[in-house]
DNA sequence: CCTTAAGTCGAGGGTAGTCCTCAGGTTAGC
DNA sequence: GCTAACCTGAGGACTACCCTCGACTTAAGG
């Protein structure tokens, strides 16, 4: 059953994960197995021989995903600042989306049940900063989720850029005098 | 040469235009032609012997998409009030994102020369808005291409939320006290 | 070495979506 | 009615994926 790989099939099986995640990260999650085989140096058929079906290999990478960003939001939740934390999420969130398709497909989702593990996450910083009156009162986790989706539009037009329209948005999101709630 | 179409080529063309219109504002640029000739209940044929080229039809479909965006920026350019023309100007900018792909896609395409018709009234509503002491001093014209594309993001994945990520965001834009320039 | 099971290769069959053409049927307009 | 203009939609030509499978290669134990 569990009989070890022979030692190219091991090689070839290790260089397809890292290229689907290379490939996955360029062209997003619907990227042509054919790519991926490519990077990896190997036939198409040897990748068919290690994941006989398409989920097997992407799956797996998608939660590879989805875990590193819960474990994200639980170190953020850890920083000794409320604000620090939810901006290090955020930041830190949009870089991964910068520099990976695959994921800001994931983020964009917006009904998906593995992103339920971080919702929780999430409303918890909301929580947690506005406690200590870091963040406005009237902003919900979904404000959340939509200032990272938007940033990850501009990461796309125009690589260099997002990070400009991230400061700038982030004071949209401190507490200010005067201010009229976004609404229901 | 420009003979008159008899009547009914006449009222294929134009159903044919208007199909592309709906179908584009659907589907995107990219949009099959097939899917436009069906929309507009005429045979593929017809709509190749009408537009023999596939940019005929649809390049048309984009200028006009963009003197319809510069015509908005010029209005909002008259309004009486500085800041309210530019709330204007992205806020109609944005809910034309969200009822049309192709309009979206346009206005993201960061280096398009279409678009430099729009750049330079873009300039003059950040200007009169500065000068009126409504926006920040230290945002550009790229910051208000990066809003409006960022919001279209937030349309595209939740199509009633895009209001509410408007507002908040807006705030970002209003001058306050004790505040970081965005940077170089 | 030799054997052989495990592994690899890549041509190619299957499907799907899109482009565009053209031979033959239809119709507006005189 | 005639005829030029028009319409139709099957289908050829691509392109881009999917996945399979029979022939070849190689790791690993004797």
């Amino acid at each position: 059953m569990d009989r070890p790989l022979r030692r190219d099939a091991r090689r070839n099986r290790d260089a397809l994960v890292a290229a689907a995640r290379e490939v996955l990260a360029e062209r997003g999650i619907e990227a042509p197995l054919e790519a991926v085989a490519k990077r990896a140096g190997v036939a198409i058929g040897t990748l068919y021989r290690h994941f006989p079906e398409r989920g097997d290999l992407i799956d797996t990478l998608l939660e590879e995903k989805v875990s590193a960003w819960a474990g994200l939001a639980r170190r953020s939740l850890e920083a000794g600042d409320a604000w620090e934390g939810l901006v290090r999420f955020l930041e830190e969130t949009c870089d991964l989306q910068a520099r990976d398709r695959a994921f800001t497909e994931l983020v964009c989702l917006s009904h998906l049940d593995e992103r339920s593990e971080v919702n929780g996450l999430v409303a918890r910083l909301v929580d947690r900063a506005q406690r200590a009156g870091a963040l406005r009162g009237d902003v919900g986790p979904i404000d959340l989720a939509y200032f990272m989706m938007a940033v990850s539009r501009v990461a796309e037009a125009d690589p260099g850029g997002w990070r400009r329209h991230f400061r700038l948005m982030l004071d949209a999101l401190r507490p200010r005098p005067h201010q009229e709630p976004v609404g229901a």
